[in-house]
Formats: structure tokens, sequence, C-alpha cells
DNA sequence: TGTGCGCCTTGACGCAGATCAAGAGTGCAT
DNA sequence: ATGCACTCTTGATCTGCGTCAAGGCGCACA
């Protein structure tokens, strides 16, 4: 029930150049804390577990801290981890030699991270904002899917969700002009939110947030941060969104987004 | 061990409009035809399923033919069964309305198609060249993954992989140039078929086989059909290829792709 | 209450790749 | 062998977005 697997971090350097030397280190969590009451649980992978074998999963997590800005999956190193989200906002990326970076994904709450089949990562990680994750290693994990098939399942059910999540990331990144990047994003990040979030509500007056930078959101849509900043501004201009500060969105037409969205107008 | 399901099919159009209406229908094969001797077997998820229960296999699967330019799945439609790759190669793709197309992936021997967790399918598929495709319907697979779960670890890894294989292609479509698209795609097919293929040998003096038309590749890739031409016909001028004819590339210089393929230079 | 540092916005300009247009193979059917 | 239909190549021109540059805003820290 008590966590454990304590061993001890490496600090990772935060992505963007060497700037932004913020706290720095993360940090295991020692606090009793239980799966049972995670709040990410209902919507992870967990679920797949019965109460009664909670412990189980438990005793082979670690919770961790990560500060905005701090990476805690860098491409290439050998993957003896996977990750859960169980708040906060993580950016998976990759990089090529030069710099450039595609932002292949935003993983919220009870996202499960390090499903890869090889020995190393095929992407890195980086906290958005402070982020709480749930680590365990791969080989416990191993054993454990043997007892708990129906995980397995549920690992299967997620993979194959994000997959279909990926392609239509390429159809954005193939065939999309930038004021349809820009709509798709946000009304994916609205219904996101309306979904996952603690909202259920179905008129949204609330705003979409937009915790991630400009930087992050135009290397996620294959743009540049100018042209992601005009785009919002433009389409603030034609009544379809309102910005009233930088991390927050309000869809002033839904349906216009949509439209505008799916390759329609 | 024979072949069962034999149940009757809708013919389905080329998506290519209202054009090339070939020989027009799937055929189901009645031969007699096992999972023992299938050639997909060996790079297919079908090899998780031992010799002696492979009649159980054989009992939930049609083996159906495809004419080039024909599909047989359809992104909208209730999913109502799985695919196994025989023989050929299919492109999977996403349109938007009004037209723009987004290839997705090209699937070739072994290849699994219809991952959804969802009840209708999240793309197209289509033959490129005659395509033999080994057909399960998804809830007699569905009973027969609980049998042998080794069938369902493999069915992971094959996500696993494929969702690492479209983070890769986020990366091209997001951040590189066309000369960079043209020379991972070129790589990527030459490491495919020394792979999967009956090849093993080291040196490829062997041409890279490109089956599908530039339409497709510039689908493929996020561009258009002129600028894959042009880009071609540039890294043959540059001695990086040769194209002896329009289905085969050589490459002349594998290293300088490579690095172009990843952004060097 | 400054002032320094990110981050965001906005404008001017440039360019990679799209679009438009015109042939040049190539293969099939008659 | 002729014509048609299709794909591919190549050239000329256009344009959406990138690049370069300047300035504003908010926030942390002195």
């Amino acid at each position: 029930m008590a966590i454990t697997d304590t061993s001890s971090f490496v600090a990772e350097r935060p992505s963007s150049v060497p700037a932004r030397r913020r706290p720095l280190v993360l940090e295991p969590l020692h606090a009793a804390q239980t799966c049972a009451t995670c709040s990410a649980r209902a919507t992870s992978v967990c679920n797949a577990i019965e109460d009664k074998d909670l412990d189980r999963l438990a005793s082979t997590a670690v919770s961790i801290i990560v500060q905005p800005g701090h990476g805690f999956i860098e491409e290439g190193d050998t993957a003896e981890h996977f990750f859960n989200v169980t708040s906060g906002t993580v950016k998976l990326f990759k990089l090529l030699p030069d710099g450039r970076r595609q932002i292949t994904g935003f993983a919220g709450i009870g996202h499960f991270l390090g499903l890869a089949v090889s020995t190393s990562y095929s992407f890195s990680a980086e906290a958005v904002d402070p982020v709480r994750i749930c680590r365990f290693s791969r080989s416990k994990l191993r054993v454990l899917l043997d007892d708990f098939p129906a995980m397995e399942k549920r690992l299967l059910e997620v993979a194959s969700n994000e997959l279909v999540a990926a392609q239509e990331q390429m159809l954005l990144l193939g065939r999309k002009t930038a004021r349809e990047r820009l709509a798709s994003f946000l009304m994916a990040r609205a219904g996101m939110q309306t979904h996952c979030g603690a909202e259920t509500k179905p008129a949204l007056r609330e705003p979409v947030s937009l915790p991630m930078t400009r930087g992050d959101i135009a290397d996620y849509l294959g743009l540049t941060i100018e042209t992601v900043s005009r785009t919002l501004t433009r389409l603030k201009a034609e009544r379809l969104i309102d910005v009233p500060n930088t991390t927050d969105v309000m869809l002033l037409d839904p349906r216009g987004l949509q439209s505008l969205a799916t390759g329609l107008d």
C-alpha cells in the first residue's frame, strides 16, 4: 500500500536551451498515498484493476512531481519505466539534430506514457505546468500484467485510441491550413475538457484552457509562434473566439470553429 | 481448416473519383488454404498462435483479393472486421470534405488493420496493387483473443510499434522539408524491404520498390505530386539516387540520404 | 518602483512549395 | 498502329507561411 521504490533521480535539464532553471529536481513523494485515492484512476488504465488488488499495483508505483520545463523522459534513453500522469499537463516531443521540434501530443490526467516495445524511449517528455506522475518499473509492470489480463486489454484500448488520434493529427499536419489547425486544436481541447475534466456540463461557457506556450502550440501544429499568434488574433477579429488572456480562449462560435476544423468553409 | 464465413460482399467504389472501374468486385477465396501455409504468418500477429491451434484461427478467417484502386475499408462504416494483409500493398487514408487526402500509412505483408476501439473505422483502406487480405470478424476474434492472451500481447506490441511510427511521421509532416521527407520515405522503404521482405542481404544493390503513384507518395508526405516529382529529379541530379523507372529507385548514397532524412545537412 | 527576462504580438519581407499550364512517356483497347 | 486515358515531368507564376525585426506586456525579484 505504501509507496516503495524511492530510488534516486537525476535532475533533467529543461529542453529550452540552458535557461529557466526553476526548482530543478524531481521530488519522489514519500507521503502516504494509495492508488485507491488516486485522482487519475477513473480515467487511467489503472481502473482495470479491482479494488481488492490495488495494493499490488500501489506497491509497484512511485509518485513524482515534475516542475514546469523539466523533462522526465529523454528520447533515446533506455526505457526503464512507464508513467501515468495524475495531474498537470505533459508535452511529448521529438527533436531533429538542429533543434526543430515536433510535439506529438499533450498528456493530461490519466494518460499513460512509455508504451514502446523498444528498449529505449522514442520521444521525450517534459512538464508544461507542475505535474504529478506515477512511475512504474517496466519489469515489475510486465509481471503484474500477466496476472491482470484486464489491464493488458485496457492498454490495447489506450494504444488503439492514441493511434486514431495520431492519424487525425497526421491529417492536420499534412493537409490543413493554419486556421484549420488552430480551430481543430481548440475544438479538441474543448472536447477533452468536457470529457475528461471535472466538468460534464453541456454548454461550455467555460474557457478552453491553454497551459502551454504559443511556442508549444506551434510545435504541436507544425507552425511558427508568429503564425499561431496571428491566426488567433484573426479568429478573434472574426468573432469566432475571444482571448481574454494568454492561457484562456472562449469559443464564441463552436459551430463555426467545428466546420473550420473539419475543412468546410 | 477450410475457410468458412463466405458471406457476400458489396463492391466498393475506387476512391479516385468515379473512374477506373476495373474488375470491380472483391472475391472471397474458397480455395483450400490454411493459416499454416499463410505467407504472412511469419510477420503477422498470427505467429502468436501455436501450430496446434491454427485450425481455430483459420475457421474464423476469410481470404479475399482486392484489385488496385478498390477500397475495402471506408472511414465511418461500422467496423465489423479486422484484416490482415497477406500480399500486396494497401494505402490507409483519411479525407477532408473537399477531397484533400492524407495517407496515414502503407500496409504491406503481415500488417494488421482495424485496430479501433470505436464501432466505426477511423480511416479508409484501398489496394495499391493486387492485394490479398485475410478477414476476421471482430466478434469472433474477440472470443478467440480471450483464449489466446499471447495474441493480445502481440497486438499490443503491434499497436505500440505503429504508435512510434506515427510519431515519427508527425515529425516528418510537421517539421521536415520536402527533400528530407523524400529521403526519409526512401530510407524507410529500404529498411522495410530488408527487414520484412524475402531479402535479408546486407548490401542493397536492390532497388527500392514504389508500387504506389506519385500522388499517393505526395498524400503520404504532405506534399503535391509536382513537388514529389521535382524533388526526386533533384535527388537524382545530386547523385543521391537513380530512378530507372517510375516504380524503382536505386539508393546511390544511402549515407547521404540517411543524414538528409534525419535533418543533418 | 524599477528593471530584467520571458513571452506574446505585430509589421515588413522572403521563400519553399503550391498552383497553373503544357507537354512527354506509357500502356491498353480497338 | 492509332488513339485515348492516365501518370509523370517540367516550367512559370503565385502565395501562405516562415523569417527577421521591433516593441509591448506581465511577472519575479531587488
